[in-house]
DNA sequence: CTGAAAGCGCTTACAG
DNA sequence: CTGAAAGCGCTTACAG
């Protein structure tokens, strides 16, 4: 590959003024600037990456960092929006785009992701970090390198944005408080597991209470986000406590499952029992019944998130964010069934599709 | 950040020495090993990894390719589940992932992408290529940057990976044959979108013509592997062919959204009309119901592409690799319903639950 | 406006 | 087994 020094010889110049040229420095006539981009394009040259970072101290490549905590990410459809999300901005500014999955235990993230951070190879950093246990930004402040984390576990001087997880609980029990639910379960995942999802029982806490409702004497079981321990909670609650007409999941893949469980134990939703959803992932909108749930606008904060990196990069001081929420209303949720009465023993067994019409 | 000469001189050795000890060169006394270590150590040092890359020709990156072209990478997800495969190798082998996603236009991948592949900044490169009209490696092959596709679009002495699309196709055409269909449609994409695609349909297309069937006059629709698009095609072809019994879609959200066009259109699935997909999407086993589909293995493939990377990187010269392909019975496929007559008006609007036993 | 020269932090033959 | 020294390909004050 031809190098700098090439052009420069080629254009009859020195190296210095290629450089200059090519980074778009002021100040050299057009007559030399000609001379360089012609050599530049009979050489078909194209400067190396690393030797420009190693003189410049800039890599013009942002890590993004997504931990494995107690499930793949990559199973996980949220993060691919997320992803897309910060990758549109980062693509569109002539940045490169790292995709780092460190494995993070409670001692802290392993050491290939540590070094990776601390080796000068990265001129900022995004994390998706919802963790209290343990953190993958530690070295990055230590080392001072640019980073904005997506969620809740920072600290003072952090940079962060965040959806408004509060207020999407809120809205949820709102919503199934208004239709006149009392008999309402919880699908949650264990404390200390994800703050985001603390904040959103937070939320939804603050209204139960408003209306006079023991929010901790509510029925809850706890998942693991899967599709397959939203069935499990479900079965769980609902026979514990077959007078529940209402099941509140923390994310749409529990919904589902949740959904697909009650059905097995002969209850209709949104008849029999009204279920809510949180995320709303593509498979929310296409599932049958289509999931009422949250839309946390999820390429948005990624969006944001990458922003804010670039801002802080050029010197700015950016303000910390709350991205919004959005409710989005479908067909699992209805009134109670005053006529439902889950001791009625039902001998339909799974059939998912509609009998014909008598 | 402390360098080499920090904790050279704090070991009192020079720093080729401690180059050496760090990458685990032989021959130097477990003494001055020892000394090495715990200047590291004490120092906290970590090395540069541009000086490494600009000195030693190696950057440990690796860029991971999946180039935008007809609808944004992040909207599908089998991207994320192959990205997922190629993850675990390449972390596993300590080295880094950069993710591109060049645009990709019938002149070529736009200049950012080309300027990245030749700056001397990757190690490596796996790329999906299923795209006839324009290539993402073609600049990767000229450089002689190692590189292995996902796909089709190869050349002589190009590595690759692929799924044996011929085979899904063959095994979904068997099957719904085999439970007695005649009429068929077929949800395809344009031609020349997709070379897997093609693939899928000469599988077919072989298996329909050693049934005598005259494949090219069947009902044929094109989408764009939207759920949205399925849903237009089925509209299209269940009006000008209301005798269609079985509807094959070459991809999983195109089936789901004719699933629900069909039932709009008064058709039960399976009873009325049987549907297959292809992928098995997560989406798909949680589906209504679930969806009979090709399980194409998404993540091996992933895995397979950066092992073979890593087999070129040591100087080996691995095998091409078809990985094969499982077909998924589930419940949306059924003999045709002879009883069904389309014509026959249905005045049950959208219903997706089930009406109480009577 | 242009160039000579030092320097970024490593690795790697080559000597010893 | 260890070290001196050149070199990887750029950028950046500093002079002119």
């Amino acid at each position: 590959m031809p190098t700098l020094q090439d052009v420069s010889r080629r254009a009859g110049v020195s190296t210095a003024t290629v450089s200059k040229v090519l980074s778009n420095t002021p100040y050299f006539t057009e007559e030399t600037r000609r001379k360089v981009m012609e050599a530049v394009r009979e050489l078909g040259y194209v400067p190396n990456l690393a030797a420009r970072a190693l003189a410049a101290g800039k890599t013009h490549i942002i890590a993004v960092v997504f931990p494995y905590v107690y499930e793949p990410i990559f199973s996980d459809p949220l993060t691919l929006r997320i992803l897309g999300g910060i990758e549109s901005v980062i693509t569109q500014r002539g940045y490169n785009m790292l995709l780092s999955t460190p494995r993070l235990s409670p001692s802290g993230p392993d050491e290939h992701y540590r070094q990776l951070v601390l080796s000068g190879y990265l001129d900022g950093l995004i994390a998706i970090d919802n963790v209290p246990e343990a953190s993958v930004i530690e070295d990055a402040r230590a080392k001072g390198l640019p980073t904005v984390v997506i969620g809740y576990d920072v600290r003072e001087g952090d940079y962060w944005v965040r959806s408004d997880d509060f207020s999407g609980g809120e809205q949820i029990m709102t919503h199934i408080l208004g239709l006149g639910h009392r008999q309402i379960g919880l699908i949650t995942v264990p404390e200390n597991m994800n703050m985001a999802l603390e904040h959103r029982i937070e939320g939804l806490r603050a209204v139960a209470e408003a209306h006079g409702l023991d929010f901790d004497s509510l029925p809850r079981a706890n998942g693991d986000f899967s599709t397959e321990s939203g069935a499990a909670c479900a079965a769980d609650l609902l026979t514990r406590h077959p007078e529940i007409t209402a099941l509140i999941c923390l994310n749409d893949r529990m919904a589902m499952g949740a959904i697909q469980q009650a059905r097995l134990m002969g209850r209709r939703v949104p008849q029999d029992l009204s279920v809510t959803g949180y995320d709303d992932i593509p498979a929310a909108s296409s599932f049958a019944p289509p999931l009422t749930t949250i839309d946390q606008r999820a390429p948005e904060s990624g969006q944001a998130a990458a922003r804010m990196l670039f801002d802080i990069l050029e010197g700015a001081t950016p303000e910390q964010t709350v991205l919004p929420v959005h409710f989005v209303l479908r067909e699992t949720t209805a009134p109670p069934n005053p006529d439902f009465h889950p001791s009625m023993p039902t001998n339909r067994t799974e059939s998912r599709e509609e009998e014909p019409p008598a």
